[in-house]
DNA sequence: CGGATTTGACCAGCGC
DNA sequence: GCGCTGGTCAAATCCG
């Protein structure tokens, strides 16, 4: 409600890692590798017991974990601002509200207002970094040429 | 007025 | 078989 395209306010009160400010008001922003991507889960989500570090899962760790098995466009991208939802040039409208247990903040669902855009944001708080937001992509968009 | 946003409830898949 | 989580949709409401 209140974050609505950076806030000069919130947005600039705590640094950005990335200036991917245009100060210029401009609309279009492309953030395909502006932003600082961690390479993260980029893969198929399944950690669902990941509850907190009880689930004693496989004492190997992850063993390989090659999971080159991509589904669809999946970008996971971590962010440091106060904001979650980031100007990106698209219009998002928020369809949903979850409460994850990993993490005392809910996750909000958005999706693109396009007509002909059917991509889909995810956006949820980081559970170490409260500081910092992840945004994860699902789909391209498609009402752009 | 229109568009956007919010909360709740519902559904599905999968796990054990 | 049941429970649980996650995810989505719907309606209602509010704001600009």
């Amino acid at each position: 409600m209140s974050d609505f395209r950076n806030n000069p306010t919130a947005a600039e009160g705590t640094d950005d890692d990335e200036r991917y400010l245009y100060g210029d008001g401009s609309t279009a922003l492309e953030l395909s590798e502006l932003l600082k991507f961690d390479e993260w889960v980029e893969t198929e989500d399944h950690p669902r017991s990941f509850a907190g570090v009880s689930t004693g899962s496989s004492s190997t760790g992850e063993g390989a974990g090659s999971r080159s098995a991509l589904a669809k466009e999946r970008v996971a991208f971590k962010t440091k601002s106060e904001v979650e939802v980031l100007d990106d040039g698209y219009k998002w409208r928020k369809y949903g509200k979850k409460m994850v247990k990993n993490s005392p903040n809910p996750r909000n669902y958005y999706k693109c207002s396009t007509e002909r855009c059917s991509v889909k944001k995810r956006v949820e708080r980081d559970r170490d970094d409260p500081s910092y937001v992840i945004t994860t992509y699902e789909g391209v968009h498609n009402h752009q040429t």
